[in-house]
DNA sequence: TGTCTTGATTGATCTGAATCAAAATTAATA
DNA sequence: TATTAATTTTGATTCAGATCAATCAAGACA
């Protein structure tokens, strides 16, 4: 469920990589199937790109709404912020993935998007998009899926939260960042973690303590070898079966 | 922000009871500042009228994927079933709510969808709905409008799950339905359950004795009354500081 | 009407994760 | 490079919720 989710999430565009740099549209989310005419048409909409430095806002929750975000390369994660001043994460995100879907529904954003390394987005502004999708049928349907694929990531992340133990979270978000690498061209066992072990925590609905334990006790077992931010998967069907019965990868 | 979800959810749709009876689009998700004409034509999109008894499937996870379905009457839940037979809820819908719009980025049912009482669907062939669409912009609008309330209200659950504890979780759950009851023009504070302490344990992250003796312990402090599956708010605003500080209702 | 089944409540106990606290490591900055 | 700040690890303790278990209530149905 939970990995079957962000991870689909771009399988078709990591290996489109054209050699146009001014649009990243091409090699990003939108353009499956379309013809020269249309990537066109539909690179004239996304022509903004922003550069956002680590620690940097995309855009802060309440802010108005215009686009959304096609992330072209960096890491950032998503969050809503309590007024107690805690925040609790709600997403994590790489390239080739669309932010700001959230906003549509009030015309607000509901979340933060902060940049966890140097980053690179293209601006979509969404009324453009809208009025293209029109013109363009299948890239209105990839839109569509793309929102769906949303909701079943997060259904899927429900699932990790209402019912599996702190282990078992963090071997299935360990697992859901490899196969998101590997769609990437990179590592599906070796990689960086671009997030704290509190913004893990607050993703996964633990403490940054118990999240600090978990990784541990994978190392202890051999299954995984930890040096700070540095993830060594060792053996990653072990690391499948820490996941539990419960939304078992095929 | 779970609140200011599913709540909100159908807002403008419920006071809107057209007198045809054979086409429940009117009056239910879809038809926001439409003319006649465009009602017309969405109108025959939606033709088809289904009856699920309680208990019975609308969809079952696995199956293809072919069309949403708008909520005329009932009450129903999604959940994903795990191969140990145990069930994670993942919503309660009542009427007016888009059912099926996690299936459209696989084309499969990513869930059950089942009848917790008698209920009357609309099915609406989501190619014709997206063809539709492209004529009728504000149509589009409001889809996409509820496709993104569907990521906002996950977040919601998402916070909720993450970072409450039990009785904060029950009376935000409480709180919603309340919102959702009233909007549909029922006592925001006089309801029946239609489901289980099973089942809310389930979408809460809960076991069922947690759930129960969270009404309990809500019921001594005379902020609700319970007998069995029938609730009453007798202080609904001390039931809204229940909550607690994350994520408040203004 | 009584039996069977399902669902709900309540109590006792156990346990996984939170909390509290301290040390160790790493990163940031003067 | 020194100094400070932030992050991570590990240990000890506590506690909320899970688990185990028994009772009770309510439909369902013969």
């Amino acid at each position: 469920m939970l990995h079957d989710t962000s991870l689909h999430n771009h399988l078709d565009i990591s290996h489109i990589r054209s050699s146009c740099a001014s649009c990243s549209l091409r090699e990003l989310c939108l353009p499956v199937g379309l013809n020269e005419d249309e990537i066109q048409v539909l690179g004239d909409v996304v022509s903004h790109k922003r550069k956002i430095q680590r620690g940097g806002y995309l855009h802060h929750t309440g802010a108005k709404f215009q686009s959304l975000f096609a992330i072209r390369s960096g890491f950032l994660k998503t969050c809503v912020l309590e007024q107690d001043g805690r925040q609790q994460v709600t997403g994590f995100h790489m390239t080739g993935e669309l932010l700001g879907m959230d906003a549509i529904s009030t015309d607000i954003h509901t979340c933060d998007a902060v940049a966890l390394e140097d980053s690179e987005v293209c601006e979509i502004p969404f009324a453009k998009l809208e009025e293209i999708s029109r013109i363009i049928p299948s890239l209105m349907r990839h839109f569509h899926k793309m929102m769906s694929r949303e909701i079943v990531r997060d259904h899927g992340v429900m699932l990790l939260l209402g019912s599996m133990k702190a282990e078992e979270r963090l071997a299935t978000f360990l697992l859901n960042l490899s196969r998101r690498f590997l769609v990437r061209g990179y590592s599906e066992s070796d990689f960086n973690l671009r997030m704290t072990r509190e913004e893990i925590g607050s993703y996964l609905g633990l403490k940054l303590e118990t999240v600090s334990r978990a990784f541990s006790k994978l190392q202890d077992e051999n299954i995984i070898t930890v040096d700070n931010k540095h993830i060594r998967i060792n053996d990653i069907s072990r690391l499948r079966m820490k996941m539990g019965n419960s939304s078992c990868i095929t």
